[in-house]
Formats: C-alpha cells, sequence, structure tokens
RNA sequence: GGGAGAGUUCCCGAGCGGCCAAAGGGGGCAGACUGUAAAUCUGUUGUCACUGACUUCGGUGGUUCGAACCCACCCUCUCCCA
C-alpha cells in the first residue's frame, strides 16, 4: 500500500494507496473536526486547493451528529461528498486536551461532553465502533497522549496502557469488519507511538506497536509543550524503529518550519489545526513569512498577500481588503483566510515532494526554514 | 419666555470630597494559537526624563489640608410647558 519512490538521508518521497485515491507523501491532511473545515470551506473548495486527505474527529462526531446516524447516511464520504481519503482521529487527543472534563481508567476514558455535560464513555472498542460507522479510510487507535508531567513512571504506565488499547483496537475492528457492520470494509487501523519525551519509552513503545504489523503508524504527544528541539529528537530517537514500509504520520504537527524538519527526518503524513485556526485570526503563512493582516501598516496595501501564491485569495484580493473583511468580522475574511493558509500547506508539502523528486530536498529545507518561520 | 436635567479620558458610560490617570463596555494597537471546548484568548490604550513626575473629567472663579465629585457665574446640549 505503501510505496518508497525516493529517499534522500532519511526524507522519503512516496505514495500511498487506498480504496478511496492515492495519497503523494509527505502530505499535509486537512483537519475539518466536525467533518468540516471551519471558517466556511466546502469539500469543493478542498478540491480546489489541492487537499488530498480530509481529517475528522471521532469524538466530535460521535456527540453530534452522531456515528451512527452518518453510518445511516452511508457514512463520511456520502455525507460530506469528499471522495479522498479520510483519516479519523481516535478522540484520543481529547483525552488530553479534555483533561479537566475527563478520568482515565484501564477500560477507557469518561468524558464530560464539551458540549452539554453528559458524560460519555469511549474505550478503545467504542472508538473503533465509531470510526468503522464514520467509515473513514484510516481510523486512529484510541491512545493516551501524555501531558508533559515530567513522569517518567507515568510515562510508562501510559505508553503501556496505550499498548493494551491498542490490541484492543486491533481486535475491534477486525472483528467489526468481520462482522460487516464497518461502513467501510477496508478501513485501517493506524498505531500511535507514544512514551511523553522520553528517548527509552518511545523506543521501546514503538518497537512493540511495530510488532503488530499495522499499514501505518503515527508519532503522538508530540507538539504539546515541549520545545521543537526536544520534538525532533524524539522523531530522531523513533525514526529506526518504524517500518520503512508503511507511512508515517506526526500528529497534529506543525509549522511550515517543523514540517520541513520532521520530512527531514523521515515524516510522511502530517496534520494541524495552526493553518485553519490562525487564519481566522489573522495569521498567515506566506512564502516569505508569517503576515498579521490584522496590523495598521496592510490598511492601504493594494498589494496580494502573497505574490507567489495562486490561492482563489491572492489571485483576486488585496491585504487591504482582506484587512477590511478581518477587522469588520465578515465570515468572507475567514474564508479567504482559511482557503489561502490551507493552500499554503499543501502548496508547500507539493514542493516538498518536487524538491525530494529532483535530490534537492536538503538544500531546498534549509533555504525554507530561514524564511518561513520569520515575521513579515 | 418658564421649568427640569445633562456635559468624564477615541466613543458609550460608571464614579459624586482623599484608596482616581479615573470601573465596565466598545473601538484602536500589539501578541498568542501545533491529532480544534478556539470567528477564541492575552496584553495594552493621557504625557514624559515611566518602581516617579506632570497635565486631565465643558469654561472661569471659589470653598477645602485635599475637588471629576461641593458653591457661583458662563457656555453647550436634551426634554417638558407656553
Amino acid at each position: 500500500m505503501f510505496q518508497l519512490i525516493k529517499k534522500e538521508k532519511n526524507a522519503r518521497l512516496g505514495e500511498f494507496s487506498t480504496v478511496h485515491g492515492t495519497v503523494k507523501t509527505p502530505v499535509f491532511m486537512n483537519v475539518a473536526t466536525a467533518a468540516a473545515i471551519k471558517g466556511g470551506v466546502s469539500a469543493e473548495d478542498l478540491e480546489n486547493i489541492h487537499c488530498q486527505v480530509m481529517l475528522c474527529n471521532t469524538y466530535h462526531l460521535h456527540l453530534r451528529p452522531g456515528d451512527k446516524t452518518v453510518a445511516g447516511l452511508g457514512g463520511l464520504h456520502r455525507f460530506t461528498t469528499w471522495k479522498g481519503p479520510i483519516l479519523t482521529d481516535s478522540g484520543g487527543f481529547q483525552v488530553f486536551s479534555l483533561a479537566k472534563l475527563r478520568n482515565i481508567k484501564e477500560e477507557g476514558v469518561t468524558f464530560a461532553s464539551h458540549l452539554d455535560g453528559r458524560r460519555i464513555f469511549m474505550g478503545p472498542e467504542e472508538s473503533m465502533q465509531i470510526q468503522a460507522n464514520l467509515g473513514s479510510t484510516i481510523a486512529m487507535a484510541f491512545d493516551e497522549c501524555v501531558e508533559n508531567p515530567a513522569d517518567h513512571a507515568y510515562s510508562k504506565l501510559s505508553t503501556e496502557r496505550t499498548f493494551r488499547w491498542l490490541v484492543r483496537c486491533k481486535n475491534e475492528l477486525e472483528r467489526l469488519k468481520a462482522s460487516g457492520v464497518a461502513v467501510n470494509p477496508d478501513q485501517m487501523l493506524w498505531g500511535i507511538n507514544q512514551g511523553c519525551v522520553y528517548e527509552d519509552l518511545r523506543v521501546e513503545h514503538m518497537k512493540r506497536i511495530a510488532s503488530l504489523e499495522l499499514p501505518g503508524y503515527a508519532i503522538g504527544g508530540l507538539a504539546v509543550g515541549e520545545s521543537a528541539e526536544e520534538m525532533y529528537r524524539i522523531i530522531e530517537a523513533v525514526e529506526p524503529y518504524m517500518p520503512v514500509d508503511k507511512p508515517r504520520y506526526l500528529m497534529g504537527v506543525g509549522t511550515p518550519v517543523n514540517i520541513l524538519e520532521a520530512v527531514w527526518r523521515g515524516v510522511d503524513f502530517f496534520d494541524c489545526v495552526m493553518p485553519s485556526r490562525n487564519a481566522r485570526h489573522g495569521h498567515l503563512f506566506t512564502t516569505k513569512g508569517i503576515v498579521n493582516i490584522h496590523n495598521a501598516k496592510y490598511a492601504s496595501d493594494d498589494s496580494p498577500l502573497d505574490e507567489n501564491c495562486d490561492c482563489p485569495c491572492c489571485r483576486r484580493y488585496s491585504k487591504a481588503y482582506l484587512r477590511h473583511l478581518l477587522c469588520s468580522g465578515e465570515i468572507l475574511a475567514m474564508r479567504l483566510a482559511v482557503l489561502h493558509n490551507l493552500w499554503f500547506y499543501n502548496q508547500l508539502t507539493a514542493d516538498i515532494r518536487k524538491a525530494l523528486e529532483e535530490g534537492r530536498y536538503e538544500s531546498f529545507y534549509r533555504e525554507k526554514r530561514a524564511i518561513l518561520g520569520q515575521r513579515i
């Protein structure tokens, strides 16, 4: 399923084929938590901005509209009309981000719904059942993302539990597919590496999950407060133990520079809310660096946000207009800004692939990382 | 013409003798955001030689140790009666 086309040091150019189409990697997956990109971006828009994979969330869709409702409507693909691959996150990250509203046990996690406070239980089996109902292309394992405790002992308990949960996820998804209730009979499960910032735990955990021979592996629990250097260190530590013939996914990452650095260290898949969330807040990524379009200096700037960009926003509108829309609270501002930032991320990974194909990734990434992180 | 009320820092608006450079909104300016409880959150918003000083609460004058707050007059606005 994953074909490695070319390597430059650890950086990989590849293709991942699924029943919903082939993904060229490295790839950035566009985050549509509640089955929509926030900011008014449609499935049709996603096609226009060259999105390859859409990412949705198990927890959110379970709460609303309900995974059974989605299953009744034919699954996420039919529901959203997005034809390409869809990855569903398992709800594991909500174990982390809804920390104040949950209680973790071996069986699973009890959350207070962020919508109405109602208690909901989710364990590996529940997460798989929901994801089977959603019918995504890729289902992620239900894991525990440890919240930077600087606590090796707790992290070890957590990685052990996450491994047991992964085995339960695998068994449950196999059962669901065998019994014919999974909306997508080809749905695959990817495992998630954990272990906080501890190399020994990370490596041990990676070896164990690799032994399950899943079709893809993710590194989770990073970019949750530790430094970028620490994150790179962990990727470097884990990477040698990730199967070469399987896609590697760095969950929730990251900035353009993070992506350049992680590709250099052997990662193929990414996702992040940053381009869409930051866009809604006026923080825009361009080929020359970061623009805060709120800034007064753009009030009379008639030039496009990024002269090198072909997105629906830059093709047509000026910085002054975009700023005005944003300052006025117009919905169009968010839509244009989100389209731009996602275009930028999708284009960045396309440029990365091109550089890899031409065997010049090292110089490409060294040049780009110096520019893309700066504020202009 | 007669009566009643009001004028506060960019705007609205609280304050009604010291703890007031003055609450709270709004607006402005800047920042944050990494598997989305986020169209959110934070800081800042009189001046300067900024752990302090100076100038502000329609104007002028007064009372007081001390006034945005009390008194007098003036200016402006709103409402009611003719």
